[in-house]
RNA sequence: GGCCCGUUAGUCUAGUGGUUAGGACUCCGGCCUCUCACGCCGGUAGCACGGGUUCGAAUCCCGUACGGGCUACCA
């Protein structure tokens, strides 16, 4: 892996190794730490190693990486996990957790330290931050003075960490499958800390060792990690273990700011759909031509890295909640009826998945673009507690209208079937009788039984309301009408 | 500071030397219409800048600017 830098430069030469390794299972990983919630950008990486998985018809396997022990926390595992799976992602295998596999690292590290690979240092934090700051005034590197690289000396009963010997000297290529070639010089290597003072691993130890040993094949992540990559590659090589094929993700801007305003069950909880979400996040930096809905199907059939993007994206929330809609439209109606439930119940709506209610999805969810809204904008349709507003009252309760709603009430109340024909062919009737246009009747109409201006097609709604409850808002919507029309004489 | 990466309309993106630079979100008109929404039609707006290479550059090379990441006994 290492090699001079015009050779290396030349060569190219993983692009020989990244081939070989293809001809090996896919096997890749997610690996966050137990922090927090799965945010979104956390999401993507979690999605795109799920779908070059499941293409590849590979492993797709999830590491807890908990190593800091001062900001894990158990719990998240489960919260992350949960993420996972209302999100259709399906872990294959673990999760294992890095807290569970010390005695591995400190085995390898010891390893390292017999072969002459890695090194005692007995530098304090303090003598180490005088020189950075030392090289920060005179400008210069700010790197490990490698003191204790060579020497025998070692001082005893006094606490020290554990080094790698990265290469003095060469450059390390790697063939991103996002990035393309990216070359570092071996100047720009640090002999990083692999073991701390109190014997626990570090973080660029730990993931190699891991990745390694769980024969993953392709370590795909955000592109924080592309010049750690350089850190960790002498690692590898330095225990004999293969280089994996690595793929560094934009990253997303705009994400870190909203604070925790974007964590996947945020999202849910206002009301997202699983599959909007997958296909949002999904098209932050990968497309498939011009197309914009995807399933989860045609995503693991498109999936590729030659066309994921190697700018950053920016999470848009307008575009996320257009999909989001998109989805609405195209769920059947049971199905969105069922995963309505929960938020109908939160506003205290207890009801269950009948015709009625598979009528309501049906003219409703092409009118919301969440399900959170769906439920304000269907509260009528549950509770009888009904306000109408009063523009809406002003507006459309002209004197007159009285004589004219006293008689629907009564034709309505006499149909012999309540359906939105029938219902209709009352309205149309009156229509032609008092030669008004139906918008003259229909909005006092709505007004009076939705309580605001805004519904779905009027007879479809008095439909869903059924007859004994429009009848009853229509009388208490006549009755204001006539104490307006009394108020005006 | 050093190193690495990026830059197509406000946003997500197509594009891989020859296109009137395509699609989507947003926004603005219009149509449809019992309201709202959907749908349909149309519009505004883009290759960061400067040099090359080439008959020809959004596409290739160099530089500049701007943005981001890394540079820990964090992950």
């Amino acid at each position: 892996m290492l090699q001079a830098p015009d050779e290396a430069r030349a060569l190219g030469p993983q692009h020989k190794y990244a081939s070989e390794i293809t001809r090996m299972p896919v096997r890749v990983r997610f690996a966050p730490s137990p922090t927090g919630y799965l945010h979104m950008g956390g999401a993507r990486t979690a999605l795109f190693n799920y779908l070059f998985a499941r293409n590849q018809g590979g492993t797709f396997v999830l590491r807890i990486e908990d190593t800091d022990l001062e900001r894990s926390k158990p719990e998240y595992t489960e919260v992350i996990h949960e993420a996972l799976d209302w999100l259709g992602m399906t872990v294959d295998e673990g999760p294992y957790f890095q807290s569970q596999r010390t005695a591995i690292y400190q085995a390898k590290a010891l390893e390292l330290l017999e072969a002459g690979n890695a090194y005692k240092c007995f530098c304090t934090p303090e003598e180490l931050e005088a020189d950075r700051e030392r090289a920060l005034k005179e400008g210069l590197k700010q790197m490990y003075s490698r003191v204790w690289r060579d020497r025998r000396d070692h001082p005893e009963g006094l606490p020290f960490v554990v080094r790698i010997k990265a290469p003095l000297e060469g450059a390390i290529t790697i063939d991103d499958m996002v990035q393309g070639p990216v070359t570092v010089g071996a100047e720009e290597l640090d002999d990083f800390v692999i073991l701390r003072s109190d014997g626990s691993p570090t973080y660029n130890f730990v993931v190699v060792i891991d990745d390694a040993t769980m024969n993953i094949s392709h370590v795909i992540r955000g592109k924080d990690h592309l010049n750690n990559t350089f850190r960790q590659i002498p690692v590898y090589t330095a225990l004999g273990f293969d280089v994996p094929i690595f793929g560094h993700l934009p990253l997303i801007d705009g994400l870190s700011k909203r604070k925790g305003s974007m964590s996947v069950q945020h999202y849910r909880d206002l009301g997202y759909l699983q599959e909007a979400v997958i296909n949002y996040i999904s098209r932050l930096g990968w497309s498939h031509g011009d197309q914009e809905i995807f399933t989860m199907d045609e995503l693991i059939e498109f999936f590729g890295f030659d066309h994921v993007g190697r700018s950053s994206g920016r999470f848009d929330d307008d575009k996320f909640l257009w999909v989001n809609a998109e989805w609405m439209k195209r769920l059947d109606d049971r199905d969105l009826a069922t995963r309505w439930l929960p938020f109908l119940a939160k506003a205290g709506f207890e009801v269950s998945v009948d015709e009625r209610l598979l009528g309501i999805v049906a003219v409703m969810k092409e009118r919301a673009k969440t399900l959170v809204e769906m439920t304000e904008a269907a509260h009528y349709f549950f509770s009888d507690e009904v306000t109408l507003d009063e523009g809406a009252v002003k507006k459309w309760f002209k004197p007159g209208l009285e004589v004219i709603f006293e008689d629907i009430v009564a034709d309505l109340s006499a149909l012999q079937s309540w359906t939105p024909e029938h219902v209709q062919a009352v309205y149309d009737a009156h229509c032609a009788k008092h030669e008004v246009g139906l918008g003259k009747l229909a909005q006092p109409t709505r007004v009076s039984v939705t309580g605001n201006t805004v519904s779905p097609g009027l007879f479809e709604t008095l439909y869903l309301l059924g007859r004994e409850t429009t009848l009853a808002r229509l009388k208490a919507g006549l009755a204001i009408m006539k104490e307006r029309a009394a108020g005006d004489a």
